[in-house]
DNA sequence: TAATTAAATAACCAATTAGTAATTTAAAAT
DNA sequence: ATTTTAAATTACTAATTGGTTATTTAATTA
């Protein structure tokens, strides 16, 4: 009943939306969704589209806030989306835009 | 499966959750969510412990991305969340910042 | 050991934004 | 008609942040 969103959590919980509140770190989250495996940072710099730094700076935010672990493993570190949390809001947050997106489209034919 | 996360749709998701990713208007939801009955901007402005103008402004954005609507009704203007999505959200993100504090207290002790 | 590859960090810039105080618009009440 | 009340808007400031380039750290390979 969402009386869960005490006083003291919501900085957490601003925190954790904020960190989903930028296009390049959904894109992470989508190729890491995507991979259905663990994926290096080099990868996902690849696949979003990102430069090597800025891709670092994101999975660090990411993993901060609880919606992405790492693995390192020998030169080069892995990392993987929370399940099923991840995929949960996504699904949420995105068939409220598809809602939406429709009846924009319905009120203007 | 949030295959759903398109990128025609990655600006607007962002916008969504950048909308939710601040503490005042965290605490607009929550005050409403409370309420369980339309507030007026006043009685928001009062219950979250914002200025007028600043509830105003995050009121608005609140509106935009299609959280919560607006009723106006003679002098004063009605807001209410968007449900059952607005407490979906909070629950599940809740669900996982109490998780993660629960883990964090388990390992200090 | 030297060279290479992967990731983290530092320094910096441009843009966004949360907040405030003050003003304006508009409806209700006297 | 005037006053009062509620909300929207404007102008401004301080702080945050997403992005870049360059450098550093650390592990692998030759």
């Amino acid at each position: 009943m969402s009386h869960q969103l005490s006083n003291p959590m919501i900085d957490e919980v601003s925190g954790l939306f904020s960190a989903l509140g930028d296009p390049s770190r959904l894109k992470i989250l989508r190729s890491l969704l995507d991979a259905k495996e663990p994926l290096s940072q080099g990868a996902v710099a690849e696949v979003a589209g990102l430069s090597q730094a800025n891709a670092s700076k994101h999975l660090t935010c990411l993993v901060r806030v609880g919606l992405v672990t790492r693995e390192p493993e020998g030169n080069a570190v892995f990392f993987s989306p929370v399940l099923p949390l991840v995929a949960d809001i996504c699904d949420l947050v995105c068939g409220h835009v598809s809602d939406r997106a429709r009846h924009t489209y319905k009120a203007l034919k």
